[in-house]
This record gives structure tokens, C-alpha cells and sequence, in this order.
DNA sequence: TTGAAAGCGCTAACAG
DNA sequence: CTGTTAGCGCTTTCAA
């Protein structure tokens, strides 16, 4: 009658369906396809891949999982994934956990502080084996306690917490050495010959640009130069905002020389506002990311081996837990490139 | 004696316990968290829900899973992340899931084919609801079957499939007009008055590719102007192999006046190599991404609109299935910039 | 509206 | 090396 549509809803094999198929138990099939163990015989051992594979047989993680009481590999838990398209920790991750065999799910939480405590709490309700972290933190953050309560609880039902670019938080973190990225590039400048300097920088609490801020400002102290508080400017940590800011600043007539940004999308904010202004002021970022690598003039920054972080945070996730929460510092290097030509006659 | 330690492993606070807590049963407690029915006594529900929250209780979502025989939300395969730092897809989605509450999860296969398989395999092992995969596909792909094989299965089961960028293959999918974008392309590079162009283009067998440049070499055709077979280069589908070529190109001393790349990336690699040649070339794009937007000159390219693909996948998902794999045929338009001033006098 | 009980698909002792 | 037997934590009939 009806035509042959396809109503037939089959149901999904069944570790059971492969091991009837293969003449052998369901604990010997279970052994042979996600055993680690090695006791299956070897004929066995085909016996059951066989089946399973007539059968497009694929293992119910889920199940799995509630057997287990975890789940296999590493979710990362990522801030404002729409916005950042270009976050280099996501690949660098990705890179580090193939590399290992471990399966990254990666999850994205919005922008907001709250937003953040929610997806750990989705996060953790996947109960992976390692939870990694990043985004940057506020210092004025009021959801933080709630959000180290979650933390705290999942690592005491045995699952481990990375932080990555958080530190301060009792969790192992790797984070970079933004004060002293800062202050480097403060010497770098001021050794090309700037004098004249301003600040772009983020939220007035984030503790990332905070920091790179300071150390900026201590490098161009301790090359005699004072940096008044009118020149560090502050908004959005975005590109958009940086370069609005931009035009805030020329806008008020000050003979700026140089433009440090705290991070490199800024910094492109920055650029971008530059060029459409028609000035020629010299602009430094920090954080080094692909993405800006065909940008004109290329752009002097504050190198971050990304690819060095994650494999970091990864070994720290599975080795064993230390006593005390460990943080790894990461530092970074001055790269001078085009934005910032030597002005020294 | 010992340091007190944390070598406290507790357990995660189970369903059962917040029931026996708020005093009610399991299947309670089941209902009013998670339950969609609305069958619970308020003040019941009230208790239940200040039992989990002293209890710092997370949903087991694996033992619904298990239970549901399903996972709530989408999986995202996505071809290669790591290299594709700035896919539009992917926020996109994630964008697109957040508004109507799904949770997403993306995971990442390698850019070899046998990886998107292996990938499906995996994401087919989670069970979700809806399954999306994005990436181009070629048509001398050998694993082609065994996708498809993997994905009918999955669909028999009850899941979703949406495939983006895929088109042809018997499943939803969401897929761009390519052949017409390159074709008006041409119509347009035509009209600003260039004769003399060539084609960076990727892999030989890529569907995606493959379109574009057919419709350009026809748009050109039609516009009077035939493109020798030269003239079309082909290599991987990347910013660095479309540097090189450009600079093969070059190499052969061809008069070219205009290059269109087959994507926004490949296009990067030519602008870049023509900079650092210091050779002033016309160059056009296709896909818009975000990440260039910054570029200069800026990019004159066909624009996608990518927000409107991934809700338009997210729909299809959501809807009822049809008898037929629908394709929804999403088009782009030509956006002129600064890459290809117009040489008419 | 609520509870008891029977699974969901898999793993992990424990014998054999 | 292999099978048997309990669960893992949650949902969902089915009765009450």
C-alpha cells in the first residue's frame, strides 16, 4: 500500500546486537571494540570488529559514559565564540588534544560573566574528564565565587580543571606574562625613539589588560617617560571599540606618536581607523594571532606560542593533580614588523 | 595526622539524592528539573529545585541521554579547524543554536576525507538530535559511500542531518548559488572594464571550486572574453597555496589584469604575494568573511550571507522531515571594493 | 499529581 | 580468555 517511504525507524545496533552476531558475550564484544584491556582472543577479537561493522555498529557514548561515570576527553569551554572568530586557543587546543587522541568538544559561552558560570555548569554536566577554561576575568567579577564553587565540585567528583589566561583562581592555569609583555614592548618602543605615547585599552576590571597596561607603562616610566592618565584610554576589549576610541583620541588634538593596543584585535581596530583617517601613527598589539599575519602595515605585537599554551594546559590536565594548584607562566616576545618603524635618525 | 587533603572524592550529587533531600520521589525530582511536563505541584517543585542548588546538582546528561535514547541539541562537524581559524560556519551556528536554546557541540575532523568519516562516526556515537556537517566535499572522494552509508544510518535511527555546502548528496542541505556568484563576478570584473585575468582556484575535484570557476569562465564567455586553460591554476585550497601560485603566475610574465581567487583566503594569499612583489593587480574574492574586513585594499568578493545559512540549516533541522532531501539554494551577491577599481575611462 | 519499577546501553568485578 | 551479573543515573510507563 503506502509507498515504501522510509517510516522504518530502525533502532541503533546495540553492543549486544554485535556480540549475538559474533557468537560471544556482550563483556568479551565490549573488551574487544573500547576494552583497553588486551585479554580478547585474536579471533575473537575479528570476529566482533566484523560484526560491528555489518552492522554500523557505532558505540553509545552516553552510555558509556554513565558505565564509566566520565566521559572521554576534554571539554573547552570557550568565551563569545560569535565574536572571536579568530581565537587562537581553540585551534591550538584542537591541535594539542588530536595529537593525543583525545576527542575536544568545544563549547561557547557568551560574553557575559554569567553566560560563563552557565556553560561550566553544561560543561560539567557532560562530567569530561578535563574541563579547560578560557576568556578573560574581571576583577570585579561577582559571579566568580559561584563560578569557583562549580569548579571546586567537579574537580572534587574527580574531573580536572584547566584555566587558561585566568590566574588568581585555586585551579592549575597557565597564563601568559602579559606585565612583562607589556613592559617589553614599552622598552622596544621607546628604543625605536617614540616618545609620545597612548593606551587602547579593555574593560577597566579585566585583569589581561589591566596588566599589560601597568607593565606598559612601568617599561616607559623606567625609560623616562611619563605617561599622563588622559592617554590610556578605555573601552570594549573589541576592534569595533578600539577603533572608535581611536578617533576619541586624535579627536582631542594630542600629538601622539605611537599607539599601544592591548590585545591585536584592537590593535587592527586601531590600524583600520589610521588608514581611514589618513595618519601615520605607530600602533603595537600584543597576542601575535594568525589571523593578522597579511595585515598592512604588518603589525608589531607580542608574540604567543598558542600552540605552546595548549599543549601546557593539556599535560597539566593529565598528569597527576599536585597538591597545591600550579600555574604555569607563558612568556611571550617582543616582534618588531612594520606598524612601528625605528624613528631614531 | 595527615594534612587534611583534599583526596576527598566525592560523588556528584545524583538525582536521587536531591529527591530524597526535597522529599519526594526520584521521578519527582526527574519532572520538575528536567521533565517537559507540567505535572508538579508547585511547592514540590520549589523544594526539588532548593535541594539541587544546595546540592550543587548537575543533570547526568549521558544517563539521559541513555535513557532518552537521545542528546539534546546539535553537533557541528567542521572540516579542519585548526587551519580554518575564521570559519563563518561556526559562529554562525553557535549564534544561530543559542537563540533557539540548543546547545551546540562542534567537533573537528581533519581536512582528509577519511577524517570527516571518522569524524561523522564519532558525532554519530554522541546521538544527537541533529547532526550538521560543513566542509567541501570532491567529487573523486572514495569515502563519499561510507559517509553517506554512516549518515542514512544515523537518519533511520531517528537523527537529523543537515549538510552545509554539500550539495548532491540525499540528505538536507544548505548550499550556496557558487556557479552563479562566480558568473556574476565575471559580468562585474567585465563591466569595470578588465580583459586579461586568471583563476587561482583549489583542489581539481573540489565541488565548490569547481562551480565558481565554471561560472566565471562563463560569465567571461558571455561578456566576450575567453579565458585560455592556462590561465585557471589549481592547487590546495589555501592562503598559502594561492601565495605561491600567484607567484608561479607572475613567474610566466602572462599580462594579467585581474586574478579571482574561488575564496576570500585564497584571495588573502594573493593579495599579499602582489604586495610583496609590489605588483599592483586587481583581485577578487568570494565568501566575505568576516576576518577580512580589514584588509587592503579591501576585498572585492561575493558576498554569503552566513548568518542566514546556518538559520536556515537550524530550520530545516527542526522541521518535520520531508519525503525528499530538500536544498535550499542560498545566493550571494558581488560586492566591488577597493581590490578592483574600475579601469574603465 | 505522585511513586514504584522497569528499563536505556554499556562496563566492571567476579567467577570460571 | 570469556561469560554472568550487577549496577551507572536518569526517564517513563503504569497504578495508585
Amino acid at each position: 500500500m503506502s509507498t515504501m517511504s522510509e517510516t522504518t525507524s530502525t533502532r541503533a545496533a546495540r553492543l549486544s546486537d554485535v556480540a549475538r552476531l559474533a557468537g560471544v558475550s556482550a563483556a568479551t564484544a565490549s573488551r574487544a571494540l573500547n576494552g583497553s584491556d588486551r585479554g580478547v582472543r585474536e579471533a575473537n577479537r575479528a570476529k566482533v570488529l566484523e560484526a560491528a561493522k555489518t552492522l554500523g555498529y557505532t558505540t553509545n557514548v552516553a552510555a558509556q559514559a554513565v558505565a564509566r561515570g566520565r566521559n572521554r576527553g576534554v571539554t573547552l569551554v570557550v568565551k563569545g565564540i560569535p565574536e572571536d572568530y579568530a581565537n587562537p586557543i581553540i585551534s591550538g587546543v584542537v591541535t594539542a588534544a588530536q595529537r593525543r587522541g583525545l576527542p575536544v568538544t568545544i563549547t561557547s559561552a557568551g560574553t557575559d560573566p554569567a553566560d560563563l558560570v552557565e556553560a561550566v555548569h553544561n560543561a560539567r554536566s557532560h562530567r569530561p574528564e578535563i574541563l579547560m577554561i578560557t576568556g578573560g576575568r574581571a576583577t570585579d567579577d561577582a559571579t566568580i565565587p559561584e563560578l569557583v564553587d562549580a569548579l571546586q565540585r567537579y574537580e572534587a567528583e574527580g574531573g580536572r580543571v584547566v584555566l587558561i589566561t585566568q590566574p588568581g583562581l585555586p585551579f592549575d592555569t597557565v597564563a601568559y606574562e602579559n606585565r612583562k609583555g607589556g613592559y617589553d614592548m614599552a622598552k622596544t618602543l621607546a628604543g625605536l625613539g617614540y616618545r609620545n605615547f597612548a593606551v587602547i585599552s579593555g574593560m577597566k576590571h579585566g585583569l589581561t589588560q589591566r596588566d599589560r597596561t601597568a607593565g606598559f607603562i612601568e617599561g616607559l616610566a623606567e625609560s623616562g617617560i611619563q605617561l599622563p592618565a588622559d592617554r590610556v584610554l578605555i573601552g570594549e576589549f573589541t576592534r569595533d571599540a578600539a577603533y572608535a576610541m581611536t578617533g576619541d583620541l586624535l579627536r582631542r588634538g594630542i600629538p601622539v606618536e605611537a599607539i599601544f593596543a592591548v590585545n591585536d584585535a584592537m590593535a587592527l581596530g586601531v590600524l583600520t581607523f589610521l588608514r581611514d583617517a589618513g595618519r601615520s601613527i605607530a600602533v603595537a598589539g600584543f597576542d601575535d594571532i594568525q589571523a593578522l599575519r597579511d595585515v598592512t602595515p604588518s603589525l608589531s605585537t607580542v608574540h604567543l606560542p598558542w600552540d605552546q599554551v595548549a599543549d601546557e594546559a593539556l599535560t597539566m590536565a593529565m598528569g597527576p593533580r599536585g597538591d597545591e594548584p600550579r600555574t604555569i607562566m607563558i612568556e611571550g616576545h617582543v616582534v618588531v614588523r612594520e606598524s612601528t618603524p625605528s624613528v631614531v635618525p
